[in-house]
DNA sequence: CCAATGAGTCAATAATACTGACCTATTATC
DNA sequence: GATAATAGGTCAGTATTATTGACTCATTGG
């Protein structure tokens, strides 16, 4: 028998579907015609979130093999979007930049994505993004909100 | 030069994919172990939230091509969880039922769902729930919320 | 010296998705 | 009643994103 916290979580569940898929989609043009998939557009975002991060960082938070992340890596490295330079501490390390033409490509994806999300925090106002806020935090592992606070909320890109 | 709100998306760039991340994490294991993947525990969920529905229907929700549906869809039916009726007024249709079994099993799915959502709605409190819905609606298509209108928020599965 | 780590690579495979064409049954329209 | 449109299914081929497992190389650190 169904509890009476049922209704809620059935509704967040087609929420999450459809807010997460519609907000994907908005840089899907973009991203077709420079022959780039979401996985070129996430390995950007994060790139350009944590400027100088590591490949293990990137996989930790991708959560893909690295084989997966070689040929998207080596895409982004390939046309010119994402430098690795070693590390200075762990010259094992290869640390992770956009560069100047990887920041302007990850800035008009992410143009689009804020034409879709910003009307949509100005309409529901200030509560209702905290609102939003926290019970995203809540739902996610408590490791997974470790990694979140690790990265400034700022939106500038520090390009290497 | 960025804008006052670019902080915003950013972070909610963030928070959408981490936590969308953790939340269809949680059923992965279950599917695993009766080797279906994440297509098929959309397709169900979508079924057993919308008894009845068609083809059509389902095609629209997912956005997902015919074929890519039928490969999913065939190994539903198959594996005995989806049954396909002829439509009463339009005998082309075939509206789409979870069976006992397959009720059964999206249960199973959603429970671990819940158990990730439920205590996540709990800590949040009601106002913050009430703050992601408006957001997460605000954050779709228009279309895209019409759909979700069309679609009760109650937890029982009618099984045709 | 030697084990562990960070990164890259090779080979093979799976899941999910796509395009485009084509077919059947049924419904709706002229 | 002929014909167009729709609902659904299917075939063939391909792309993207992902997987596993083994292996190499350079570097770090005990």
């Amino acid at each position: 028998m169904p509890d009476s916290h049922d209704s809620d979580v059935r509704r967040a569940q087609d929420l999450l579907f459809f807010a997460y898929r519609d907000f994907t989609n908005a840089a899907d043009v973009l991203l077709e015609e420079l022959g780039l998939g979401r996985a070129h557009h996430r390995a950007l975002h994060f790139i350009g979130r944590r400027p100088g991060m590591t490949v293990t960082e990137l996989l930790g938070i991708l959560r893909i093999t690295k084989q997966s992340l070689a040929r998207v890596l080596g895409d982004l490295v390939t046309l010119g979007h994402v430098a690795q330079t070693p590390g200075g501490a762990d010259r094992r390390q290869r640390l992770l930049r956009l560069t100047q033409q990887g920041a302007n490509l990850e800035r008009r994806l992410f143009e689009r994505q804020k034409a879709r999300l910003s009307p949509a925090f100005a309409q529901a106002g200030p509560q209702a993004f905290a609102g939003f806020e926290a019970v995203m935090r809540a739902i996610m592992d408590p490791a997974t909100r470790d990694v979140l606070d690790a990265t400034p909320a700022t939106g500038d890109t520090d390009v290497g």
